[in-house]
DNA sequence: GAGTAGATCCTCT
DNA sequence: GAGGATCTACTCA
């Protein structure tokens, strides 16, 4: 397993780093506890051009100022009141992209995940959509806003797992219909027929 | 099984 | 003072 370097996340085509961070596998490790998971669904959003983005029209504020900077950090902030959002910032600074983390397959600590979460046994809601990934992983947007993602406690690795094409599908993104055209972009990927994808648009039919 | 309302709190206007 | 890149439970069919 290895670790991506800074110089993954600091390319230009937010959408193709999107695409390739699908298969990958997060890691957290906070005092020591692992926790990890393969990434089966990523939502890009595109910077300042972008409507759905928090940083549409430019917009610059204390919350999204980590996604002007370097890329290879993380974004995380809370919605609703209740749920914490992992994003990935890409791109080099000034330039505001990020990868929002939608879903995960659980591979290490799915015990500790319980804990965290609440639940008595693991299913497929452990980490299904992005409240429940940050929920599961131990993030919060307090402690781990603007942490690299380069340090020891949280990164993003590969290991031999192979995506192919066939099993990528992109689609919109989900919950950003204010967004107006931009809300139909096919800026969403995920893995064709991973039960840990978040929404109702598998296409696996009997 | 599908649709809808409620939770809940930080950030920006 | 309003609203948000969501999730869950509960109602109704």
């Amino acid at each position: 397993m290895k670790k991506l370097t800074l110089s993954f996340y600091q390319r230009t085509d937010v959408v193709q780093i999107a695409k390739e961070l699908l298969g990958k596998i997060l890691v957290t490790k906070w005092e020591g506890i692992e926790t990890s998971g393969r990434i089966v669904e990523v939502e890009a959003y595109n910077g300042v051009a972008d409507k759905a983005s928090h940083a549409a029209g430019g917009r610059r504020t204390n919350r999204n100022e980590v996604m002007y900077g370097e890329g290879g950090v993380s974004y995380v902030y809370l919605c609703y009141g209740i749920h914490h959002l992992f994003n990935v910032v890409t791109n080099r600074q000034e330039t505001p992209h990020a990868i929002l983390i939608r879903a995960l397959e659980p591979i290490k600590g799915i015990d500790v995940m319980l804990e965290r979460t609440g639940k008595k046994k693991s299913d497929t809601t452990l980490t299904k959509g992005p409240g429940n990934v940050s929920k599961a992983l131990g993030i919060s947007f307090k402690e781990h806003s603007g942490l690299s993602l380069s340090s020891k406690e949280l990164f993003i690795a590969e290991d031999d797992f192979k995506l192919s094409k066939k099993d990528m599908v992109a689609s919109p993104r989900i919950g950003v219909d204010y967004a107006g055209e931009d809300a139909r972009l096919p800026y969403r990927f995920f893995i064709k027929g991973n039960p840990f994808v978040s929404g109702n648009t598998q296409v696996n039919k009997s």
